[in-house]
RNA sequence: UCCUCCUUAGCUCAGUUGGUUAGAGCGUCUGACUGUUAAUCAGUAGAUCCUUGGUUCGAGUCCAAGAGGAGGAGCCA
């Protein structure tokens, strides 16, 4: 079976290679059969588009055809030719066929029709066998592949921060104990604690919220500097768009101002959704025409008025606006819904923290394309944050988009040491465990900023696929760590 | 963690006021037919009605607790 050329289904669909023997490995979709002629349509993973392999039923047997369900796995030769069919510009007529891996049809779970999310969900390692999640997955990758190009062409560096972490000062949430220690009798101390002295780093430690603080060290001297790893925040969060265990883009650059933090964070959403438009087009046009019919089946007043492929190019042709906290509390202040008390956490002051629904009015009803909030108020955002001259603030960004919001967070660091140990101190964040975070401060300290970036988020406004599990191949949620 | 809703065949769902033998479409299987496109036509098989307990002459249906799932909120990315 090795006698003509390997390709990848990609390769093929387009039409260019034809009248040529070549040799296809997938997983078969569907077969119709009949007296005279068989259909396969089979999948490879390269791309959305099936194969459609057309076969003699009398040349090829019957106990082999049997052997031919969905599922199964493929080992094709034969002569790629123009389709006589509608629907495709090429089929492979086959020559022979070998049947790699059966897939009993009473057991295998996936049928040529449409599943429920939840259903593959359950089935987590079949589901990129769909259409969807091949498209979902391509897509990731699309994505990943983009974040590494857009860095190294304007000189960023890549880092690898450290999974396992010894410091819990970051603050931003829940973290998961990695411990070696006998978890039914673990050593203790002289006063009945449990002694971490004798764990395997000799300290607590825990698996990481952010990369950021170690990221700023070598922004400190490789300048520009990005990091892209797991995350771990153990919050009992049930929503669909958190995880457990998540993938971030923590980019950090030395001598960069909040408003080239802002720039940096537009152009490289700008370049990540253009990427997608550019090069995958094919997998976007299904994701889209699938939002479509979903949209369809919902009430009208609770439909999108944009669908995926405009919402995308929302990002990708206008200029995101720009209001500080300020500006943004008095829009929403003498808007509409909340004049009309529609808001569940109505505006009356300056000071609080806006909540989703006064996001997602900015965003899809008062300016209609991403909107970056900056300048908040100090008491609700993170110790690091650079402190404005107006006392109040503090130089925090956060990018919002349609339906998903929150997208980025962000802000220049306060590099000055005075201002950074008060705010420590007010926040009561321990010094000793920040001591190489603060030694940043004392040598060589510059203006620096940097963001994050939820990267499930942003495959969810890729794609437009609601739910965060669903973008991620297998998520861990509270309650939930199968496969 | 809070609020609301859901759980019936492999999948998606219907099931009346509590009443005899729980239905459909798709999928599977069998057969027919056809260069088919989630093929078409005919037929077959397929059910722990989420679990436990309760009310009742009688529970898929009513009540309670639990498990799982979805949507929204909070925490946040």
């Amino acid at each position: 079976m090795s006698a003509f050329a390997k390709f990848r289904i990609s390769e093929l669909v387009s039409g260019t290679i034809l009248d040529t023997q070549v040799a296809v490995q997938g997983w078969v979709r569907n077969k119709r059969e009949s007296k005279n002629v068989v259909f396969i349509s089979l999948n490879d993973g390269s791309t959305i588009q099936n194969l459609q392999v057309v076969g003699d039923p009398v040349h090829l047997g019957e106990t082999l055809l049997r052997k031919i369900n969905s599922g199964a796995s493929l080992t094709v030769e034969g002569t790629i030719k123009a389709s006589q069919g509608k629907g495709q510009k090429v089929e492979l007529e086959a020559s022979q066929i070998k049947v790699d891996g059966e897939a009993d049809p009473e057991k295998y779970p996936l049928q040529p029709k449409k599943h429920s999310l939840e259903f593959l969900r359950e089935i987590a390692h079949l589901r990129p066998r769909s259409q969807t999640f091949g498209a979902v997955f391509r897509l990731r990758h699309a994505m990943i592949f983009a974040t590494h190009q857009f860095f190294n062409e304007r000189g960023f560096f890549n880092i690898h921060t450290p999974i396992i972490t010894g410091s819990d000062a970051e603050g931003a949430g829940e973290m998961f104990r990695v411990s070696t220690l006998d978890g039914l009798k673990p050593p203790l101390d002289d006063e009945g604690e449990i002694d971490h002295s004798k764990d395997f780093f000799g300290k607590e430690t825990n698996l990481t919220v952010s990369g950021q603080l170690e990221a700023e060290a070598f922004a400190q001297s490789m300048g520009l500097v990005y990091t892209f790893g797991p995350t771990f925040r153990a919050e009992n969060s049930n929503t669909s768009r958190h995880l457990a265990e998540f993938w971030m883009i923590e980019p950090e650059m030395a001598y960069y101002d909040l408003n080239d933090n802002m720039g940096l964070a537009e152009d490289f959403l700008k370049y990540l959704v253009d990427y997608a438009l550019k090069h995958y087009a094919d997998d976007l046009e299904f994701l889209n025409d699938r939002g479509i019919r979903e949209e369809h089946q919902k009430p009208q007043h609770q439909r999108q008025e944009l669908n995926l492929i405009e919402r995308l190019k929302l990002v990708s042709d206008y200029q995101f606006e720009r209001i500080n906290y300020t500006q943004a509390i008095d829009i929403l202040k003498n808007s509409k819904p909340n004049k009309k008390g529609k808001f569940q956490f109505p505006i009356d002051g300056w000071g609080i923290d806006l909540q989703s629904e006064h996001e997602r009015y900015l965003v899809e009803k008062c300016f209609k394309r991403p909107v970056i909030i900056y300048d908040y108020p100090k008491d609700i955002k993170a110790f690091y944050m650079r402190s404005n001259d107006d006392g109040r603030t503090v130089a925090a960004m956060d990018v919002l988009f349609p339906i998903i919001g929150e997208v980025i967070g962000g802000s220049q660091r306060e590099e000055r040491m005075g201002q950074l140990l008060a705010r420590m101190k007010e926040m009561d964040i321990p010094e000793k465990d920040l001591w190489w975070y603060l030694d940043l401060r004392r040598f060589g300290s510059v203006p620096h900023s940097g963001f994050g970036l939820g990267f499930e988020r942003l495959v969810q406004f890729v794609t437009g696929m609601t739910n965060i599990r669903d973008v991620i191949p297998f998520p861990r949620t509270p309650g939930n760590a199968e496969f």
